[in-house]
RNA sequence: GGGGCGAUGGCGGAAUUGGUAGACGCGUCGGUCUUAGGAACCGAUAGAGCAAUCUGUGAAGGUUCGAGUCCUUUUCGCCCUACCA
């Protein structure tokens, strides 16, 4: 017997379905439709074992859902600008763009190696000019639509690189290449409204279904709906300031109101800009940094200006107006009222800075004079101290009560606030999409006509400039718009622009013409599985959302609004991390063991390695297991199957050597079995029940499991195959319904270990169109024999293997007298019998 | 501070609606074959006990004939979020 040469065999597969164009889809209204979209990559070099997970997953699913007759669009695409590209281009001095190319080229090779079933037609890249021309297009469009609008607004500054930096390049405050402190520096930048969806979009998570109950929660928690009131303070102590305006959702509390706080940002700082202490002040706040720890040691500061502020519900009372560290400018109106007994973050101030603290709730197992007294209470109880507000039950009925008197006395009116905010889309990047605006000398915007589209990159520009490339790019930035001279945005878009409708894109994707074909759209959209990373729960998903939305707004060819029908989204792949006695990260190809307990170094065998915890693969930590190689080792097949198997999609795996070689050899074991069925000289006389009924039921729970994405159970399954049918050819006769039923399990198994699949039906002359998922015989799913499970007090006794026809009463006569059972009932009164039909039997005795 | 998820053998994990806890895999142990095996095959494997049997799903209560599953309290771990007024 040969051992199955997985190279030689999925490298023919892999071939017939690329030459084939194997997995080429085109709409037919015959047919249900199914649209399975993995997360695109990002061309960073090489794939690694995230992306060997996700689109494993992905292609399960679309292999089966195929196999079931539905007609599946499974495209694939490259989501290629962005700041590594520039970086490395920086580091290598070379082009993006041939840096990005290049990546694209080793990474479709890699994913074509794992066998996915893509349909590379559709194949498209984010930096193509025939891919950001349509971007840009739809920019357009949404600027007509009033959804896109300029701002001014802050950006991470490095003073010393003189570049803009993303959040995620400051670190502790600093940059993270100069290690300078970051400043905040105020730009002229381009926003979508996507706040004007905020309702919208929270309402629709409801319709969601399919959606982990953890995104949509992280996403309700973004969008951040609150109930409140917004109140005008008026204000004494200044001829130019009447008044400020807060937002609350503690109106109740007002008679606790002991001061008034204002972000440093708040349009009155304007009046403090010549104030020496004022601008130490704001120095001061602008130290804290933006690390979770540094915000939660954060010491609240403030700086008392002489203003005044009255409380609206009783005009006798002032008090003071501070700016403070801790009040926010873009949430609310960047003001708050202070009312230190029920919030600690006020009482922390008060307490520092001496005010009233004024207790108005009582817990309401409290008396009257309860009083607050080392931390805030913000729970609900009584209202106290609060005059005509007294006795109401806080918050629900004493909040509404002072919202309406507030609003009866002018004084401030019911609002409903989102923390959502809009998103800022203008990035001072070489390597993204270029805005397709510009501007007049007055710096007027004037939109790029859609025949001069795409506006391109400049080639060969130098990227070790300070701040954006493109602000040196003078001869680009001229352009000429009927005649007239115009200077050109140098704003590129954030990458998140590139993501946010490219699952559209992908339903036409060679479309010159238009961004998207409708017709293609209405038959391909929603996606019907999306399947990706958790990492992107809030920002990619929500900015899709509101694309689609956008796109749809006033629009007659389409009402979609949720791109994403169903989502699934799973976890990371781990390994073991190794350091060595200097504290250095070791990769796992660069240690061994022989217990599987102590690692040494390969090249010093004497050097012991410090094991550590398993953590999520990555380049910094250098536990990485580099896919290409697993694949040439073991097969595509086997790293599929390991992939799914260990562990449920949705959590962490670990990746294990002793695990992906378990799996390799099973491949190994079920050629072995192929083989001595291939070549058998046995009978097939009798029609075998045993395995009919087996079989059925194991392709019964296979589907289920599939459905519902429980890959590790289905991989279970297999190897109860794979032993059942091993066991069976040991028998002198094979049954002869076998080879039946054996031709279904290598069908059941196309999705996980396709090439396997292929080419054992193959040699059994199973060519692979003529593959479909088997049907169930239901009636083999019936049971005609049960196990019932004997309990005396709940306490299993007996297991009883019974007929499907014999009757309760005579099974109930027939347990008691069973010598096994009998021995527990002997001088004993039953006082209950419990019968679960074909489970079980209790006997509740005293 | 807020929100979410989870805790089952040596390990990863199974267990429709509450109804035989530990499927399947890894590891370990024993055996067969072999010059040899880090190969292959067979068997065992939650713990305790010779056994009958007893104990077991982080901990403590509760509901129930019956709880890994439902409820309350609690401990620990992980993730997300962050001064959101």
């Amino acid at each position: 017997m040969d051992r199955y040469n997985f190279k030689l065999v999925e490298q023919k597969w892999q071939e017939h379905w690329l030459n084939k164009k194997k997995f080429k889809s085109k709409i037919d209204k015959n047919k249900k439709k199914f649209y399975c979209l993995e997360m695109f990559p990002y061309p960073s070099g090489k794939i690694h074992m995230g992306h060997v997970r996700n689109y494993t997953i992905g292609d399960v699913l679309s292999r089966y859902k195929t196999l079931k007759g539905f007609n599946v669009l499974h495209p694939m695409g490259w989501d290629s600008f962005g700041m590594p590209a520039e970086n490395a281009a920086k580091e290598n001095n070379l082009n993006p763009k041939t840096w990005t190319e290049k990546n694209i080229k080793v990474m479709k090779s890699q994913l074509q190696m794992l066998g996915l079933s893509i349909d590379w037609d559709r194949e498209i890249s984010t930096c193509a000019p025939e891919y950001f021309k349509h971007q840009q297009k739809l920019f357009l469009d949404l600027y007509d639509k009033g959804l896109v609008y300029r701002k001014e607004s802050y950006v991470n500054w490095d003073p010393i690189d003189k570049t803009v930096l993303a959040n995620e390049q400051v670190i502790d405050g600093k940059g993270w290449r100069s290690g300078a402190i970051v400043e905040r520096k105020k730009l002229n930048q381009w926003f979508f409204k996507i706040s004007q969806f905020s309702e919208d979009l929270l309402n629709n998570l409801k319709i969601l279904d399919h959606w982990p109950d953890k995104v949509k929660t992280m996403q309700k928690n973004w969008i951040g709906k609150s109930y409140g009131c917004e109140i005008d303070f008026q204000i004494v102590g200044s001829e130019k300031i009447k008044s400020i305006k807060c937002y609350t959702t503690r109106p109740d509390t007002l008679f606790g109101f002991s001061f008034l706080a204002l972000s440093v940002d708040h349009p009155i700082s304007k009046n403090y800009e010549n104030n020496e202490d004022f601008i130490k002040f704001k120095k001061e706040c602008s130290k804290t940094g933006t690390t979770e720890e540094s915000i939660a040691q954060a010491i609240k500061i403030g700086f008392k200006t002489k203003l005044m502020a009255v409380n609206p519900l009783d005009n006798n009372s002032k008090v003071p107006v501070y700016f403070a560290n801790f009040v926010l400018m873009d949430y609310g109106f960047g003001a708050v009222f202070g009312c230190p007994a029920h919030d600690q973050r006020d009482f922390d101030f008060a307490k520092k800075y001496n005010l009233q603290i004024k207790t108005v709730v009582k817990p309401s197992d409290e008396k009257d004079t309860y009083k607050v007294q080392n931390e805030a209470y913000s729970g609900p109880g009584i209202m106290i101290n609060s005059q005509f507000l007294n006795g109401l039950i806080a918050p629900e009925k004493s909040i509404d009560e002072t919202i309406k008197i507030l609003e009866k006395k002018n004084l401030g009116k019911r609002k409903t606030n989102y923390r959502l905010k809009d998103w800022g889309i203008s990035r001072q990047r070489y390597w993204g999409c270029p805005i397709p605006i510009a501007y007049d000398e007055k710096n007027n915007v004037v939109k790029i006509p859609e025949k001069d589209l795409p506006v391109n990159l400049p080639k060969n520009v130098n990227l070790n400039t300070n701040g954006n490339p493109l602000d040196a790019e003078k001869e680009w930035q001229a352009v000429k718009i009927n005649g007239k001279k115009y200077r050109r945005e140098t704003d590129t878009l954030d990458t998140f622009v590139d993501s946010s409708w490219y699952y559209l894109r992908f339903c036409s994707s060679q479309n010159k013409e238009k961004p998207f074909d409708y017709n293609e759209i209405d038959y391909w959209m929603p996606v019907d599985q999306y399947i990706g990373g958790i990492e992107h729960a809030i920002l990619h998903l929500l900015y899709s959302r509101f694309f689609m939305r956008a796109i749809s707004l006033d629009n007659k060819n389409t009402k979609i609004t949720e791109p994403f029908e169903g989502l699934f989204t799973q976890g990371m792949v781990c390994h073991e991390t190794y350091k060595d006695e200097n504290n250095n990260w070791i990769n796992p190809e660069e240690v061994f063991s022989d217990d599987g307990k102590n690692y040494y170094l390969n090249k010093n065998p004497s050097k012991k390695v410090i094991v550590g915890p398993s953590e999520s693969m990555s380049k910094s930590k250098k536990n990485t297991i580099d896919p290409e190689k697993i694949i040439l080792r073991y097969g595509a097949d086997a790293v599929r199957l390991f992939i799914l198997s260990d562990s449920p999609p949705e959590k962490d795996v670990q990746w294990s050597d002793t695990g992906i070689s378990a799996s390799y050899k099973f491949i190994q074991k079920l050629w072995m079995l192929n083989e001595k069925i291939f070549n058998n000289k046995k009978k097939f006389s009798k029609f075998d029940e045993d395995l009919e009924k087996f079989t059925n039921q194991i392709i019964q729970k296979f589907n289920q499991d599939l459905e519902r994405f429980r890959f590790n159970v289905v991989i279970a399954s297999i190897y109860k195959l794979y032993s059942f049918y091993n066991s069976q050819t040991n028998k002198d006769d094979w049954g002869s319904n076998f080879y039946k039923n054996y031709i279904n399990i290598l069908k059941i198994i196309n999705p996980i270990i396709p090439h396997f699949s292929s080419e054992s039906l193959e040699k059994l002359k199973y060519g692979e169109d003529t593959i479909r998922w088997p049907d169930i015989d239901k009636k083999y799913l019936q049971k005609e024999s049960y196990n019932i499970v004997t309990q005396i007090n709940g306490k299993k006794r007996k297991v009883f293997s019974i007929n499907k026809s014999i009757n309760k009463e005579k099974l109930i006569e027939e347990i008691k007298n069973d010598d096994q059972i009998k021995k527990y009932l002997d001088n004993k009164q039953i006082i209950k019998t419990i019968y679960i039909e074909n489970k079980l039997i209790n006997f509740i005795i005293n």
